[in-house]
DNA sequence: TCAACATTTTTTCTCGAGATTTTTTGCTAT
DNA sequence: ATAGCAAAAAATCTCGAGAAAAAATGTTGA
């Protein structure tokens, strides 16, 4: 008798698929919402009042927040319900730090073990960001590049073995997400972030470890120096705007 | 009018504060259960069998389970509930070396920027735990050495300044303690752990990092040394154990 | 004997109502 | 006018029952 293969998820690593609860539809579209700044960082969530916007009941509602945890994307407060997790400029620095960190890792282990498939999803992920970043300057299909600068970022690192540095990654990606769209919102691509990327894959491929994981780290950080330029009025949007 | 001090909060990082609520309650309950192997990797956490045992209604339990998974303890699938995060010897490898990884970095920044309180509080840390150890020999207080030794861990990266690195190793951590207590349950501390321990303190009050990372690298790969050992009657542990 | 289908049983998922706790509001006394 | 206390209001937390889905069982036909 074979085995079940079981396959190992660790949070909703790949949510790809539609919603086939209302538990995930509602954890999907809260974290739309709080990642696109809708519901704003430090606001309460009242279950009451959420559970009429997003319509579904209070428990499952409810259960999507308790998911929501896991990605630090709210927090909840003992017996003082939830909240939209805070913002600030010394969390995004973190965030970057230790996204640099575990994601140049990770690009090193997928520079030494990628075989001739995982080159060719690259350029391929890589195409169709190119593509994306033509239609951007119109714009619009914003949402088309987040899209795939996302799976870009996911195909570039997948030859490494680790899923631990990958779940992990994928909480922070997330999370900078949310800054990304501050930063982006204001400046539309003030770099050449293709240029970058286009560097990038280069060295990748040419399996020049030391290049490529420099070229990350740059790229990574050039968009926290970004953020620090627009850091008032960034601050202001996190303190205490109660309800 | 002073700011509210919203204190960030990942996930459940510090339930030292007893249980407030029955979510919180069972949140703990299992997740004990789970570590100390009473519910077996992959087995099926039906919710109304379990609401019984745990003494709370099926909506709580529901989500002290979605709180779980933020742990990676448990897993979900889509409509087919809920089951123990299986276990591997290739995933205590993967968690093995994100831990060297993350908790390496995080001594390095811990003795570029610990202060005296922060050295103070490891001396403490490592009083405490040597005097479990002592009381270990006898069989007992195995709870007292495990709970000392997750403090001591702590510490001894207290004052690195990223909540993100310290909230990933606090997740690993929980992990490698699943497969910790299979070590130790049949070879009750065959190493010397308290002279590692011991090196370790040294060389990091000595602010010698180069030093201390390698003793802590070392000391956490020991452990990943020990469960290779016993990999066959472990990996019996893991596969289809339906119920 | 084996495979495919229909029925039964189990389990998950979802909702609304009631009990506790927190927060707000209003009052009184110094 | 302010601090402290008490009552009212709001929100959270919890539970059990009903609808939908999945798994198990039994049956029929080749």
């Amino acid at each position: 008798m074979p085995k079940p293969k079981l396959k190992v998820v660790y949070g909703a690593e790949t949510p790809a698929a539609e919603p086939k609860t209302l538990v995930e539809s509602a954890y999907r579209d809260l974290r739309r919402d709080i990642i696109e700044g809708r519901l704003q960082p430090g606001e309460k969530l009242r279950v009451e009042h959420l559970k009429d916007d997003y319509g579904v009941g209070a428990g499952t509602l409810r259960e999507a927040l308790s998911l929501l945890v896991a990605d630090a994307l709210v927090v909840s407060q003992g017996q003082r319900g939830f909240r939209v997790a805070p913002m600030s400029l010394a969390d995004f620095e973190d965030i970057t730090r230790t996204r640099v960190m575990l994601e140049c890792e990770a690009l090193r282990q997928s520079i030494a073990l990628g075989d001739d498939a995982w080159e060719g999803d690259l350029m391929a992920a890589f195409h169709r960001l190119s593509r994306a970043e033509e239609k951007l300057s119109d714009g619009e299909a914003r949402e088309e590049w987040e899209e795939r600068n996302r799976v870009f970022h996911e195909v570039l690192i997948g030859a490494c073995p680790s899923r631990w540095i990958k779940h992990f990654l994928s909480i922070l990606y997330h999370q900078a997400e949310r800054y990304r769209r501050l930063s982006l919102y204001r400046n539309p691509i003030p770099r050449n972030v293709h240029e970058e990327h286009e560097a990038l894959v280069k060295a990748t491929i040419d399996r020049n470890a030391d290049k490529a994981t420099a070229i990350l780290a740059d790229h990574i950080a050039l968009t926290l120096k970004a953020m620090e330029q627009l850091a008032p009025e960034f601050i202001a949007a996190n303190g205490g705007n109660g309800a």
